[in-house]
DNA sequence: GCCAACGTTGGC
DNA sequence: GCCAACGTTGGC
């Protein structure tokens, strides 16, 4: 059971997305990114997930959520309707790959990202290095444990 | 809105 | 394979 954190602009999909609809499965397309990909492949039904503000008025972690359905070709891919369009791309030789997550809860306070920078024991967590734009990275137990205790 | 840092593309 | 140019990310 890994543990992830995802980034997002909160206008696009925030926990609030998530929070007014607590059932619904929402998936989670348009990562364009090698690296992000590779992560998502390797999420697993159930994984726990930090989704995370980012480009707003509040930046930090704002909730949890769990990843509901391993990855998939994205669809948007194919679709030369979508911005995530990918002409490169073919479905039987699929480039880019989504998940389906659902909403687990939202913290009890937004955890501002200059307060993540000043943590002890989050050195490694792109996150919070300079000039790291990685968007789907893996968080360790540790690192989970010292962010949930700013909650 | 600015701009530094980054990832990707494509010419050579 | 190198690297300049470009587009994007994302904090400020």
């Amino acid at each position: 059971m890994t543990k992830w954190l995802v980034k997002s602009e909160p206008d696009e999909c925030g926990i609030d997305d998530f929070a007014h609809s607590p059932n619904t499965v929402i998936p989670w397309d348009g990562v364009r990114n090698y690296q992000a990909r590779n992560f998502l492949a390797q999420m697993a039904p159930n994984d726990e997930v930090f989704l995370y503000h980012s480009s707003c008025r509040h930046i930090g972690i704002a909730g949890i959520i769990r990843v509901v359905k391993a990855a998939y070709p994205d669809p948007a891919q194919f679709n030369p309707d979508s911005p995530y369009h990918d002409p490169k791309s073919s479905p039987d030789k699929p480039r880019w790959q989504a998940v389906d997550f659902a909403f687990v809860r939202k913290l009890s306070r937004l955890i501002p990202l200059d307060e993540l920078k000043s943590l002890d024991g989050l050195e490694q967590l792109p996150l919070v290095r300079k000039g790291s734009r990685l968007s789907v990275m893996p968080v360790s137990e540790a690192e989970w444990q010292i962010i949930l205790q700013q909650e």
